[in-house]
DNA sequence: AGTTAGTGTGTTATGTTATAACATGTAATG
DNA sequence: CATTACATGTTATAACATAACACACTAACT
């Protein structure tokens, strides 16, 4: 039961995991916030959520567009930038600056400056948060400044797609 | 002597300088560099690093595009795309994601995975070096991952807006 | 000299991402 | 039932970025 340790540990950030749990969670943690915050989780706002968790993947606004498009909603581009403004807001989804793409926030309920890595070769890209990024905001030398936003991103390549790369 | 202390250690990083050493210094390194790596400084390439090194704040493409135009260079997007890129992948400009804008390297010659700090309100961009940030990268949790390229933007509010700031 | 390859710039056209401005519908508030 | 707030819809356009091709210049070989 000791055999094929080495490549077991590595890059446990872009490991697999349930989706069906993941999805379910990810659904009753939204309904739960905008409850409690007496917002309104709108059939439009629930569906372009469950796009993203469903994909877990950063879409594209127009990918978003095209897959409301099919489901019967409009798909004119002011309808996914605002839906996605509001989910932002209120920390369900993340803005990957470098894809231009939008994607589930892999945990909510979170003091939240998250970090994204972003594998260049597999296109994989995990959320990291915050405690576990090594990232330790903010420094004596900006500590006058007041963080409000943060974005995050590392790009390169992952350990499987390292591995992979014939040299 | 000792007036006047409270204010004047905040937000250093947003500090003010000898702005004409600072052009020369930074047009006599870029110089040597492309010296040394046998690159072609040619006019083009040095005007737009001029033009990001005057104002030292991020400019989108079409301004620089612009401010080309007005010199005798072409004003055609690929031209400052091309140019940009360039200059980027040998470290002499970054790209702010953030602000859709590129600005000259505050500090070249240097391993580079630097911090933009960005005041929303008086939209002063300051450059942290790695050094300097308090961010260690990379963490245990992803160190199997191979950086190759960092997006760090901190947005919020500096100290002198904030201190403006009526409450 | 003539050919070839590499590099830098120019041009046209087009693709991609994002927002402004205005219109309509619906529900809660007074 | 007017007023307000909010959610969605629509049209048009702005802002950002790249593809593809053309041409000039230099260096290096044949
Ligand atoms: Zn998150
Ligand atoms: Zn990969
Ligand atoms: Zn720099
Ligand atoms: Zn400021």
């Amino acid at each position: 039961m000791k055999k094929k340790k080495k490549n077991e540990n590595s890059s446990k950030i872009f490991l697999g995991h349930d989706h069906g749990v993941c999805f379910g969670d990810a659904i009753t943690q939204i309904e739960d916030y905008f409850i409690k915050k007496k917002l309104q989780l709108t059939p439009l706002r629930r569906k372009v959520f469950e796009i993203l968790i469903e994909d877990h993947k950063p879409l594209g606004a127009y990918e978003i567009l095209e897959k409301l498009g099919k489901t019967g909603f409009s798909s004119s581009p002011p309808i996914a930038y605002r839906v996605l403004d509001f989910l932002i807001e209120h920390g369900f989804v993340h803005k990957v600056q470098g894809l231009n793409g939008f994607i589930a926030c892999s945990n909510p309920n979170h003091s939240h400056f998250p970090t994204f890595v972003i594998c260049r070769k597999c296109e994989k890209v995990a959320e990291v948060s915050e405690e576990k990024s090594g990232l330790n905001l903010p420094s004596p030398e900006i500590s006058n400044f007041k963080i409000e936003k943060t974005t995050i991103e590392l790009t390169g390549i992952c350990s499987t797609c390292e591995n992979a790369e014939i040299r």
